[in-house]
DNA sequence: CTCCCGAATCTCAGTAGTAAGAAGTACAGT
DNA sequence: ACTGTACTTCTTACTACTGAGATTCGGGAG
């Protein structure tokens, strides 16, 4: 038979699952640390972002973008909103969509704490050369589509 | 000077961040999917496997294992107690330690179900063969080991 | 026009945890 | 024996969401 895949195939599967766990929570944890200093959680951080390299975009954009529920980016929003850091805007196309976009103040926080953040990282992953990031990069994309992808078709029966 | 990071490497450590995140969303969500059928969460999920593969240990041990705060441990520990596939057994040289132990009802569960997962995290790992899963492997512990322990030196502070 | 289906957002109850601190216990130094 | 420090678990209050359903609206079919 062409694809033996036998219980080491499995525990490799498992060992990278593992892997890859770790090596996210670990990286998180830089992440959230360095930001909740800015009283932002990691999701919160993520809308402002979005916002400031995109510019303004409907809610369900931004849900999509950074992967939370409807009910989630509702509840963010709302939170940013009362910080004076976002505001919501009427869509003259459809009615019952929304922009979010940066308030001046939020614009001025995120391009100021934003290259501070990169710097936090780039010493958080400081732990691979350039080389390394690259293939990293290109095989966890590639692990991402492929699992993202099978999550859909799975949904939608084949 | 010897180490320029300029921009590209701060985009190139960024870019990581955000393709480590989201293929660890996908791959957790196939995880979820597949636990969620037995009404436990990963966490629970992860206690009933240490267990069924290391024996019995003390809760603290448990807690490392999985990464979750005291608090919760406590929480999941009693999760589990209440539905009996998990039991607290005192410490005879520890007053203050407790085991938890599973008990034959959670053997029996985590011994059914865990050969599924494992299949069914290897179709949502399969978009990487063989030689790729141990490259990542490899990427990811590295990066891992590395910002895990960047964390702890930065907050016993040098 | 009206009906209806689907999409965009919001509401609200529920949940899986976290954080901080309490209580009990071990152990080393005196 | 006593004291102080550190460790282990548990308690309590809180939080950042999720998921299901409600609401509002757009756009095509009849």
């Amino acid at each position: 038979m062409a694809h033996q895949t036998g219980r080491d195939e499995q525990s490799l599967a498992l060992k990278l699952w593992v892997v890859l766990s770790r090596a996210h929570t670990a990286v998180e944890e830089h992440a959230r640390a360095d930001i909740a200093r800015h009283e932002l959680t990691l999701a919160e951080f993520a809308i402002l972002e979005v916002l400031f390299h995109r510019g303004p975009l409907l809610l369900g954009e931004v849900q999509r973008r950074i992967l939370v529920s409807s009910g989630g980016i509702t509840y963010l929003v709302d939170r940013l909103e009362k910080r004076e850091l976002v505001e919501r805007r009427e869509c003259p196309e459809d009615r019952r969509a929304r922009y979010a976009a940066l308030t001046p103040a939020g614009e001025a926080l995120i391009r100021e704490i934003f290259p501070r953040h990169a710097e936090a990282l780039e010493r958080a992953l400081a732990g691979l050369d350039a080389d390394e990031k690259e293939q990293a990069v290109d095989l966890l994309r590639r692990l991402g589509r492929y699992a993202a992808e099978a999550a859909r078709t799975a949904s939608t029966g084949c």
